[in-house]
DNA sequence: GTAGGGTTAG
């Protein structure tokens, strides 16, 4: 017993690899190693403290002559959780062929390690091993198992396990409806979110943050709203991760003031992420000087700006056409200490390049020390489109197709900049490589926000909504009327073998237009739209939106990828300039 | 040879 509290206490002491290595070799020599009880807290510590070593834990386990199922699982938790999770798996497979029984947490570190690899195929077999192994009645694990199912994409797998489980706690719920909120079935989580409230669960805080990060992809003020009062009601605002989220969810609905009002409001204390949070607020919306300012407070507040505060004022710079202020960050923010990251120089890139500056953009490639990603010759190409540089546009271009690009866009825009030249051969030349290449589409989608409590969702060409005729009618409206005030399709932005005619239709009935042409049917006059769209609003819409806010006498408000767009009077918030 | 494992904002 003595030697056992002596152990323990060593145990304590062990926080470096060199202490490890001490302590193995005091077991070794005094033969307690082989069969010593505290052997596997020994193999833990190595496998799983910070201090810990990996490599060092698998050493170790090797010199075990017949490791317990508990040295396994001390190795397989550490793998699970390592840079490399795919090693878990081989170490469960190895597991599997050996005499040591595989228990509840053996399965569940394996099943973490799927979740961390992405490894669907692995989770599925580990799923029938354990209804094999009886561990079905096992709450904890089926939660994981559910998570593992929803992190790897299979939200219908991740449903199925959770509608037949014979017990659910908290946690099963949060862990389905996060899973909804990530796997953007958003409208689904808000919908679980209700059904739970409704059988007389008290939700806790991690399960406001699913609810809370559905409401701000959805836009969905009024269920925002109930949740935040919630939030009050239950105290759960002194956790400054749910206030976070709060402000996220509205400014993500574009109320930029309230989400405000809730930063000066809180009680805790604002973390790092909570002034990222209101940078990017202020950025979306358009409002660089806010952003910038905030940029600034935030370090007089004794928290000091990151990569990530970093890039969203430059985004903020980006989206406000402020490009000296910009260029200024971005060497402002190295002096600071804060190393760009590609993201940073794709934003200044993107910044010169809109900016029309376009040679210098090229200095600032030349200048990285990383590789330039694909969304920085994106946005160097669509720069080179608005400004009409072919030879910068083909460079770009070959870079894309290097990287292995099969975005319609980019394609698009290249053949936007030849038609531009009347170059029609290479016009051509571009259509044939997008029919070799089998490009596809990023399938665009709209939400219209809380139209009776309820959101609706529209694709490019939805034909499923159950008002769908009017929806079309209203466009054919649209259309005319828009006409008559001297609208002309872009039709050069479509780059299919069609007419003239129908190139206009596939424009005509892209989702966002869709979701105003519905918002303007089923809500009275002068009641503001709100559309929420997955990718950049097109310029075909822009121009569309501007005028029916104009004609309808209407405020219109996109949200698309990167911002907000507010169309009031014929014009938008963002003066034609994303 | 105990308990250990699950859900979490920018």
């Amino acid at each position: 017993m003595a030697s056992q509290c002596q152990l323990d206490s060593l145990l304590q002491k062990c926080t470096s690899l060199i202490r490890m290595k001490q302590l193995q070799a005091h077991l070794i020599t005094t033969g307690k190693f082989q069969f010593h009880p505290s052997r596997t807290k020994f193999l833990e510590l190595c496998a799983i403290s910070p201090a810990g070593d990996l490599s060092f834990a698998a050493q170790i386990f090797r010199l075990i002559e017949t490791p317990s199922t508990n040295d396994w699982n001390a190795v397989l938790r550490g793998l699970s959780q390592s840079p490399e999770p795919t090693q878990a798996l081989s170490w469960y497979r190895a597991m599997s062929r050996g005499p040591q029984k595989v228990d509840a947490l053996t399965c569940s570190f394996a099943l973490k390690g799927c979740a961390r690899a992405l490894a669907f195929s692995e989770a599925t077999q580990i799923h029938s091993q354990l209804l094999r192994f009886g561990f079905e009645v096992d709450i904890l694990l089926l939660t994981t198992l559910l998570d593992v199912y929803a992190k790897t994409g299979d939200l219908d797998a991740a449903q199925k396990v959770f509608d037949n489980m014979c017990k659910r706690d908290i946690a099963s719920w949060n862990a389905m409806i996060s899973g909804l909120a990530q796997g953007s079935r958003p409208n689904e989580a808000i919908a679980l979110f209700n059904r739970m409230k409704d059988e007389g669960w008290r939700p806790n805080e991690v399960t406001v943050l699913g609810a809370l990060s559905a409401c701000s992809q959805l836009g969905a003020l009024k269920h925002g709203q109930i949740i935040h009062a919630y939030v009050v009601d239950e105290k759960l605002d002194t956790n400054v991760i749910v206030c976070n989220a709060v402000i996220d969810m509205y400014a993500k609905c574009g109320f930029v003031d309230k989400a405000y009002s809730v930063f000066v409001s809180m009680s805790c204390n604002k973390s790092l992420i909570t002034w990222n949070t209101m940078i990017m607020a202020f950025a979306m919306n358009g409002d660089g000087c806010k952003a910038l300012k905030f940029l600034d407070q935030m370090a007089l507040d004794g928290v000091n700006p990151d990569a990530v505060s970093y890039l969203a004022a430059l985004c903020a710079c980006n989206h406000a056409g402020l490009v000296e202020d910009g260029v200024r960050l971005f060497d402002m923010m190295k002096e600071c200490g804060v190393k760009p990251n590609v993201k940073h120089y794709g934003s200044v890139v993107d910044l010169l390049g809109r900016a029309g500056r376009i040679r210098e953009a090229c200095d600032i490639i030349n200048s990285m020390p990383m590789v330039p990603d694909v969304v920085l010759w994106q946005s160097l190409l669509g720069a080179c489109k608005t400004h009409g540089n072919v030879e910068m546009a083909e460079k770009a271009s070959r870079k894309l197709v290097e990287m292995g690009s099969n975005s319609c866009g980019d394609f698009v825009l290249l053949s936007n900049v030849y038609a531009a030249q009347q170059r029609w051969h290479d016009v051509g030349r571009v259509r044939e490589a997008m029919r070799i290449r089998d490009v596809r589409k990023v399938p665009g989608f709209s939400y219209t926000t809380e139209i009776d409590g309820k959101i609706h969702k529209f694709v490019n060409g939805d034909q499923s909504h159950p008002n769908s005729k009017e929806i079309y009618a209203k466009l054919d409206e649209i259309k005319f009327r828009a006409r008559a005030y001297g609208y002309a399709a872009e039709t050069n932005l479509v780059l299919h073998d069609i007419g003239e005619e129908d190139k206009e239709n596939v424009l005509n009935y892209h989702s966002e237009k869709l979701a105003v042409a519905y918002g303007l049917i089923s809500t009275s006059d002068g009641t503001p739209i709100q559309v929420i769209k997955n990718l950049r609003i097109c310029v075909d819409c822009h121009a569309v939106i501007k005028i029916i806010s104009n004609i309808y006498n209407r405020e219109i408000i996109v949200r698309d990828r990167a911002r907000f767009h507010r169309f009031k009077e014929g014009v938008c918030s963002c003066r034609d300039y994303w």
